[in-house]
DNA sequence: GCCACCGGTGGC
DNA sequence: GCCACCGGTGGC
């Protein structure tokens, strides 16, 4: 079956203002990032959104489908908040996240630009769909690392908080005081001693953030490659059981569309001429963006579309030249 | 000199 | 369009 993602969504403030809105996820993996001044498009009620996950194709707002596809669906997001966001003051989140303070861009031109940092992580049940704040980072990323084949839901909370159930009223809602984030799910939890490391960038960047893992030494590792020679280089991780698998550089993906800067179009290797006519066509679509459809946070009041992308495992999409191992091929490689 | 953060690019 | 990787660089 496919797997799902978990939608974890991180709230972070940036000082920007313009973000707007979106809505909550819907969507099988996205993030979502609520900036702050999104405030239309916030939907409140636990019901609305279901994260489908896997599967289906699609759903349709709000409630519904998910419970069909089974746990597959609705149940698995995770949202990251930030409690220093301008009106998140009212939930009490994560006690000590470690991404949760936000970081000042170091760059020239944005020097006084503060970056949105995960302040907190929630995961919507999967029975009610209202978000439940998780209280840090560690049962976080257990619940994320299992929430395919485990959903979450409401009473799973009572390890933390007694007596919660799902008529009790949600610990978050999307009201657009946050930017949002929809997680994948089941990446594994970081071998004991690590430390993985989620860096949002800053809005109209390239990317929308950055995983890094941090060794029991202190080393920072920003790829699988650079992962697989530190392993290579420290035989004694591979002793403990520290293997390929349990590292992975997935990033989530922000709710907020437009978030990450799109790529100029890049002319195809072949044709010039082509290159000319679809620079025809890139200005006429450019103002025809509102054509979509109803992506999910975006516009779409009411519905959003599902998304639904494929489920993204570790290492599903990427390719494997020769030198690149997959995370199975590295576990059982690696000794 | 280090490093956090960003941009760019190749490949799919 | 997305993803993975990595080089560059300003600030400390």
């Amino acid at each position: 079956m496919e797997r799902d993602h978990l939608d974890l969504a991180t709230l972070g403030k940036t000082d920007h203002n313009d973000i707007h809105g979106s809505s909550v996820a819907s969507h099988r993996d996205n993030m979502k990032y609520e900036p702050k001044d999104l405030r239309d498009s916030a939907q409140p009620a636990p019901n609305q959104n279901p994260i489908d996950l896997t599967s289906s194709p699609e759903r349709e707002d709000d409630s519904t489908d998910d419970e069909d596809n089974q746990g597959e669906d609705a149940q698995k997001q995770l949202v990251i908040y930030d409690p220093t966001a301008v009106g998140a003051g009212e939930i009490e989140l994560v006690p000590d996240p470690l991404d949760s303070q936000p970081r000042r861009n170091s760059f020239p031109n944005y020097t006084s630009r503060i970056l949105p940092a995960v302040g907190a992580f929630t995961v919507q049940c999967a029975n009610c769909f209202k978000w439940r704040l998780i209280p840090t980072k560690e049962k976080y990323e257990e619940i994320r690392e299992h929430i395919l084949e485990q959903p979450f839901y409401c009473e799973s909370a009572r390890e933390w908080r007694a007596g919660v159930s799902c008529d009790d009223p949600p610990d978050l809602t999307q009201d657009g005081s946050r930017l949002w984030a929809i997680d994948k799910p089941n990446i594994a939890q970081p071998p004991p001693g690590w430390e993985r490391l989620l860096r949002i960038r800053g809005e109209g960047g390239t990317r929308f953030a950055d995983v890094y893992y941090v060794s029991p030494s202190g080393k920072r590792l920003r790829s699988m490659i650079e992962i697989q020679k530190y392993l290579q280089e420290h035989p004694e991780y591979a002793a403990e059981g520290v293997s390929m698998s349990r590292f992975s550089f997935q990033i989530p993906r922000p709710l907020q569309e437009n978030y990450v800067r799109k790529r100029p179009y890049r002319p195809a290797l072949a044709h010039d001429e082509d290159d000319s006519v679809k620079r025809i066509a890139w200005i006429g679509s450019d103002g025809g963006t509102d054509l979509r459809l109803g992506m999910p946070g975006l516009s779409a009041p009411t519905d959003r579309a599902p998304l639904f992308e494929p489920v993204s495992q570790s290492f599903k999409k990427r390719r494997t030249p020769s030198k690149r191992m997959s995370n199975t091929d590295a576990a059982c490689k690696s000794s």
